[in-house]
This record gives structure tokens, C-alpha cells and sequence, in this order.
DNA sequence: ACCTGAACACCGTTCAAGT
DNA sequence: ACCTGAACACCGTTCAAGT
């Protein structure tokens, strides 16, 4: 590309991601508390009001980071569990331990997905990306009902007793309420067997 | 009382007390988003700089709050446990309902309580106070081990599932994340009685 | 279309002062 | 001790303008 024309300043055509990806890295570095659209703005190198080109407000681009933030939840538990063949109970820890993980390593935007009722612009969306991770939950459980492994009930019924435990278990360990070292790998393993476990004990026929 | 003397503004002398009753009614009105120092010290009465005499930040106000909130969540779990005699199981369901049931009337809070991490000011009391929500189901779980209802496991472990499922079946609900209807107690019963019963029966020996 | 700069009505927090 | 008022450095959002 020639040195002038449209690609002058280096926000050229994608301010709309530059915008996201700042503001999630300000969100991983500060807390919910630390994101401001101006400093937003600022780390994109464009004007404080240049962001309402792309989102109609800050609860707008919020939500649009949460919704990013559901898909990479939704992708790293099929993910876990499809590279687990041995059946669905441990299909179903693989993905609890992906869960807890992907929450223990993004604590912010976990707190941010889950934070506030979607009722702000945009968070439809959201709340749609939210429910597609339930709908994740549920294909697996539908495989261990029809394989017999698990009790013939209404897959979401079950989806729902795993979720619940689950999202439970992150919220709860990223809040620091649970008295365990959150850097430690095998902790978050431990943690997850053993309340996975106990579900999975009560699940199966 | 007469007229004068030290009752003169209204504000007496328990600014304190009524900081913290304004921004409950500030929370629960208008959200986490919609509570400011400022419009908390109008509604008491007194100056913006006031509250400074009280709480050394609006942090430390928030970290009272939902210490106030903690403290509630535990005693509403314990009656409602208490008020059934039916043993362990009957007893850990109505904590659980109980649990889902405040969290639904006061979902302000609750993500307060939960939203951050405790690393403000204060935040070690409500920190505690928390925690004291996992001791008080673990009482529960000690009179069924006891009894011989549950299986014979740390009683930490068995309260630590109780209160995952329990506490992610009350966050997905307040986030509205699960389709159902909020203001129907009947559904939150059941919706409780499907996770509780589960939980329980992987408990159960 | 996309971005800017000034402007408005708010914030949290500090500090010198008042009683 | 407890409260006030001015001041500082920030916000989110709107709007007239510039290219």
C-alpha cells in the first residue's frame, strides 16, 4: 500500500474492533469499575466521542464485550468436551473444569456476562449468546440420555442441574468466597471433581 | 423533646444508619450503576462531603451494604431451615428456596454481595460474612451426616455443593438467563425442588 | 461516512474552614 | 467531633461542525 489515501492514520477502517479489543483489555487490567469510554477512546487514538460511531453508548459496547465473552465460554466447553470421547460423565467434567477455568482466567468478564440483567442496549443479543451456552450444556446431556448413561429426564433438566453447580462453582471462586488458591491448576480440578461428582452421581441411572 | 437542642436537623446523629438506608433505596431502585455518593448524601440531607465522616469511600459504603445483605441472606437461610423439623433434606430445600427466593426479591444486592472481588476497603468484614453463609449450611449438612441421611463425606464438601447449585441457580435467575418467570413464587418452588432434589440425591447414602 | 471540539450536567475525593 | 463550600480531575452524552 502507498503511503497515503485511506490508511493515514492506522484506525483505518476497523475502529469498531480496535475499540473492543481496548476496551477488554482495560476491563482485564482494571475491573468493570476501571472501563471509561473516553479511556477507551484514548487507547484507540481517536476522540472521546468518535466511540458512538460505533456503539450507541457505553452499555452498548459493554455488552458487546459480554457477548464476545459467552462465545469463548460456549467454545471452550465444547471444545474441552469433544476432546474427551470416553462418554459423556467425562465429557461433562471436561467441561466443568473448562467452565471454572475459563471464568478463573477471565474473571472480569465473567463478572461483567453474567453482572447485570440484560436489559440495557444490545444485551439481547447478549443474553442470546448467554443461552446458547445452556444450549451447549444440553447436547451433551442429551448424548448421555440417549446412551443411557445418564436418567432418562428432560435433557434440560439435567443441563440445568450441571449449569446450575457449575456457574455456581466460578462465580463462586472468582468472587474469592471459596478459601482455595486460584492459581493453582489442580485446586480448580479438585474443586471441580469433586462437586461434578456429586452431580453426576445424582444424574446417573 | 423540645424543639431544640441536638434533634435539630433530623439528621441527628445517626448519619451513619441513614447513609446506608438512602443507598439500599438507591440500589434497589435504580441498580449498582445508579448509586452515587453524592445523590446518597442528598437523600440524607447533609452536604456531598458529609458521608467522608462515615466511610472513608464510596467503596467502603458499598462493602457495608453488602455485608448488611450477607448477614440477611444468612439469617433467612437459618429460619427458614429452622421452621422445618422434617429432617436434613427437607431442611437443606427450604434453605435452598429460601436462598433463591431473596436473591429473586433483592437481586440489587445480590450482585452487589457477589460482584466483586473483596479487595476494598471493608471488603474483608463482608468478605467474612460470606463465608459465614457457607458455615451456616454446613451446620445443616453436619445434622445429616450425623443422622446417617447423608453420606458420611466432610461436611465442608457436601455444603460446598449445596451452596454451588443453590448460588447458580439464584445468580442465572437474577441475571435472567433462565426462562421463567421471575415474579411466579410457584416457579421458583419448583425450579429449586428440580436442583435441590438432584443435589441431594447424589448426596444421599 | 466518519471524526473532532466545545459544552453540559454529572461524578469521587481533597482540603481549608467554619461551629 | 461533625459538617460545609469551593476546587480538581475526571466522567457519559449531545451537538454543531469539519473533511
Amino acid at each position: 500500500m502507498a503511503s497515503d489515501g485511506t490508511t493515514n492514520q492506522y484506525h483505518h477502517g476497523d475502529l469498531h474492533n480496535a475499540l473492543l479489543t481496548a476496551a477488554g483489555a482495560l476491563l482485564r487490567e482494571q475491573g468493570t469499575g476501571g472501563v471509561s469510554l473516553r479511556e477507551v477512546a484514548r487507547r484507540a487514538g481517536v476522540s472521546h466521542t468518535a466511540p458512538y460511531r460505533h456503539f450507541s453508548s457505553k452499555a452498548a459496547l459493554l455488552a458487546a464485550l459480554a457477548q464476545r465473552g459467552f462465545r469463548q465460554l460456549e467454545a471452550a466447553i465444547m471444545t474441552a468436551a469433544e476432546r474427551v470421547p470416553h462418554g459423556p460423565e467425562q465429557q461433562l467434567i471436561a467441561a466443568g473444569i473448562a467452565y471454572v477455568r475459563h471464568a478463573v482466567s477471565n474473571p472480569e468478564v465473567i463478572r461483567l456476562m453474567f453482572g447485570e440483567t440484560p436489559e440495557a442496549t444490545g444485551a439481547v443479543e447478549a443474553g442470546a449468546a448467554g443461552r446458547q451456552v445452556f444450549t451447549a450444556l444440553q447436547s451433551i446431556m442429551e448424548a448421555g440420555i440417549q446412551s443411557g448413561v445418564f436418567r432418562q429426564r428432560e435433557a434440560g433438566e439435567l443441563a440445568l442441574v450441571a449449569w446450575t453447580s457449575m456457574h455456581g462453582l466460578a462465580m463462586l471462586v472468582t468472587a474469592g468466597m471459596l478459601p482455595m488458591d486460584t492459581t493453582d491448576p489442580d485446586a480448580v480440578e479438585t474443586l471441580v471433581g469433586a462437586v461434578a461428582g456429586n452431580v453426576i452421581y445424582g444424574i446417573s441411572r
